[in-house]
DNA sequence: AGTTGTGCTGAAAAGCTTTTCATGCAAATA
DNA sequence: TATTTGCATGAAAAGCTTTTCAGCACAACT
């Protein structure tokens, strides 16, 4: 069934039909109640495939994303607003997960263009410099999220990544503690995890404590590298850190369950500090205390940007966004003095 | 940059580039050189637009989901199952999420038929029903997962709800516990929250323990719910359930969190089980007591049964399965005459 | 009555592939 | 030498829309 057939049964021109679809002209009253008619009776829905390729333009908007699990991560609510911004104008999303493959990220983006993607919302865990020599003469509009993108020189949405970490690391020296662990993420440029460790670093340093290399561990996002960090923090159990900022609220999750099964409590043997504010956290037991990352405004605003970056007439000039971030007191950290 | 452009730099015909590109019929090893000369310096990609036109099929499946956050489900691992086996096929996935709403699900439906998918994978939670007079004559081939579908003579993969919820209410039961709280889920027909709503019933039965109405509450798949859940079933002191069951582990969670604020300890003064083995679960405090769903055969057989759906030469006549569960013993149920 | 204008309509082109079919040429056979 | 075979190639059709452009009929003017 296509659009030919509608026009035999209704007796009209496919230009007819095209035009009752899509309301792009004025149809006389006679024949738009016939195409209508063979319309609902048919069921006909046109091909988007022959009206995209006709077009040039698919509304479509490819997301690529980079994460393990999908329910291990801090993004869905940023795609949930993605998701709302770009169906309120009409556009659809096709959702591609790398699962931290950096050659899986370049195969999406062969896709993402074979299909024709009008934009894309590339949620970055550090491969990005890798893919500069393929990403340089890349003919379709990208905005970066989650990571700074100075090198590529593409627009971006961040988090205030450094900051928070910074702030959380300083309100653990607020609360006495002076021997932090640190569960970070591998170093790559330009990359959150990174920017977070930066954070961890000046904390120390403008507060005059010395850095103790043996107290920065590293992990990948997941509960388990978060349980085996804090495995390694905790091994020896005359020379403990007092507090751990795990910068990532899953890994904080894993470290504390490595704790309670070293007989530690947390917080009173121990301090607990998050980041991402992901939705069990406020659950937990002990709830975490956490930096709450504004998610759904960094969906929002990439989304936003992406389109503007889309819109030909009035292009935006406004290319880069850091969203605000706040701190969550809850149950996992607690002063020095009173242990 | 097109097929012609490619054909005219390396001074052949279309016919031959497309040969080359797809390794479709022998070219003379000198014109092959000279395209794959072209291709290779212009990074020239097809237009699959084109392509799926003219083959009428796009090597896509439409992946339709119902969860109001993607970090909130039981099922990223069913869907990781279902992109290796898709990928190893060489198909593409376009993920959708019609966030729990019917006629979110429906316009996904549309979209799907549009966007010309050779298949769906329709993670279904209960407004299946509704849509029946649309999917009747849906001349898609659609795989029902997590839901059954007899009703719409659909083919199916699904979990063991109902003896999985048996199960656990049993394994309540065996621990002396006669009054066990419930929270369910929305009573959809053939949806697996019914199911499990069954199995608890059944039990009950099956062990001459009368159904108590008033311990039988509902929640939303999310955490928030258990915890309002919860808040009723612990409302009255003098009136208590020494156990609950909660159909969903984030529900569960939700649940212990609403017993601790309390100040009830959990399993000391009331147990709490949980269903999905999600993957926090383990890591909670106290790790769940739960039914452990085999979500990556699920994923695996759906998009297999699927595939064979979708094979014209050999239909596949096996068009309904059933995966395994396990309970996990952990952290959060423990014998009633203990306490 | 002749001209201009208006309002619908349909034919045809364009968008980019894949695939079929016919052709030309060289090699192999009779 | 004449004929057949085989291979590599290109022209053209098909797949389904949207959109432009020209045309037609009829009404409204001068």
């Amino acid at each position: 069934m296509n659009i030919k057939d509608v026009a035999n049964c209704a007796g009209v021109s496919i230009s007819t039909v095209s035009r009752v679809i899509n309301n792009t002209a004025k149809v006389s009253e006679d024949a738009r109640k016939r195409v209508e008619a063979v319309l609902k009776e048919t069921g006909y829905r046109p091909n988007s495939l022959a009206r995209e390729l006709q077009q040039n333009k698919t509304y479509t908007i490819g997301v690529l994303i980079c994460v393990t699990e999908l329910s291990m991560s801090s993004l869905s609510q940023s795609i949930n607003a993605i998701t709302d911004v770009l169906k309120a104008n009409n556009y659809n999303i096709m959702l591609a997960n790398s699962r931290y493959h950096a050659d899986e990220e370049l195969s999406i983006f062969n896709t993402f263009k074979e299909k024709r993607v009008d934009g894309i919302l590339y949620f970055a865990a550090g491969f990005a410099k890798k893919h500069y020599a393929m990403l340089k003469n890349y003919k379709i509009p990208i905005v970066m999220i989650g990571q700074k993108s100075n090198y590529i020189d593409m627009p971006y949405v961040i988090h205030d990544d450094f900051y928070a970490a910074k702030t959380a690391t300083e309100y653990l020296i607020q609360m006495g503690h002076q021997d932090i662990g640190f569960i970070g993420l591998p170093d790559y440029d330009e990359a959150a995890g990174l920017e977070r460790k930066k954070g961890y670093k000046l904390a120390h340093e403008m507060n005059n404590i010395p850095l103790n290399p043996s107290r920065m561990t590293e992990g990948d996002f997941s509960i388990e590298s978060g349980y085996e960090a804090m495995k390694i923090l905790l091994k020896n159990p005359d020379d403990r850190p007092t507090a751990v900022f795990a910068t990532t609220d899953f890994m904080a999750i894993g470290a504390i369950s490595c704790a309670n099964e070293m007989g530690l409590k947390v917080p009173d043997d121990i301090s607990v500090m998050g980041f991402d504010d992901v939705h069990v956290a406020a659950f937990y037991q002990p709830p975490l205390t956490t930096i709450h990352t504004d998610t759904h405004a960094v969906g929002t605003k990439a989304a936003e940007l992406l389109l503007s970056l889309m819109d030909k007439e009035n292009p935006n000039k406004i290319t880069k966004y850091v969203a605000s971030y706040s701190l969550m007191e809850r149950g996992s950290v607690r002063p020095l003095s009173s242990i």
